[in-house]
DNA sequence: ACATTAACTGTTA
DNA sequence: TAACAGTTAATGT
């Protein structure tokens, strides 16, 4: 139940690292907008969301992470805030291992390092396809462009037997529409047996 | 809490 | 000007 994923480093070296565990509730901020990334964060149990607010207050959603993914890795190598918010949607147990101890692990274990550059690619590569599906302004071709990515992630390659994993409002705050023409077009996804609506679950 | 529907408004192809 | 996305609000599961 992956989306862009985000990668996972065994706990015990994590641990020899200096990694702890930190538990949260439900809708906790694990970081917001503006600090600094201090820590590498992988999810033990639990998901978590990463998403900013524009202007007027309406949400995005950039990904939705769960077990064994790290998040927001990508801003341990830049001296730089962060631009966007980690909020867990449940409980949620995390590994955090402090920047300086991360990189450390990152010299010593280069296979791990590698592994890490295959993450990001696979980050990068989510973000382009979504950035340009989102542009087209065609709200299936952008609720198309999340689906497919998310049905990449799996195993199930089979027709209709693939369960999207999320809320209308979270398709609509991933591809910056309204829940409302997410409802609309899924309806039309159905009638051209683009996927299967049954008792409100997507299945694709 | 999430999903659906309807009636209306503004924008645009 | 017809189609379509967003808005608002009520209702359903």
């Amino acid at each position: 139940m992956e989306v862009a994923s985000g990668m996972s480093i065994d706990e015990k070296i994590l641990n020899s690292y200096g990694g702890e565990s930190k538990l949260y509730k439900t809708s906790e901020l694990i970081f917001s907008e503006g600090d600094m990334p201090l820590y590498y964060f992988q999810i033990i149990k639990g998901i978590v969301k990463l998403n900013n607010y524009n202007e007027e207050g309406k949400e995005f959603i950039h990904n939705i992470l769960n077990e064994e993914q790290s998040f927001g890795e990508a801003l341990i190598f830049l001296d730089k805030a962060y631009p966007i918010n980690a909020e867990t949607l449940v409980a949620t147990e995390v590994m955090r291992v402090p920047k300086s101890n991360f990189l450390e692990m990152m010299n010593d274990h280069p296979s791990i390092s590698t592994q890490m550059n295959y993450s990001f690619s696979q980050q990068i590569y989510f973000k382009l396809i979504m950035i340009q599906h989102i542009a087209s302004h065609n709200p299936m071709v952008r609720i198309k462009a999340l689906i497919d990515y998310l049905k990449s992630s799996q195993q199930e390659v089979d027709a209709f037997a693939f369960q999207i994993p999320l809320t209308r409002q979270q398709i609509a705050d991933f591809t910056g529409l309204r829940v409302e023409t997410v409802i609309r077009t899924l309806k039309k996804m159905e009638n051209s047996n683009l996927l299967k609506i049954e008792n409100r679950k997507i299945l694709y």
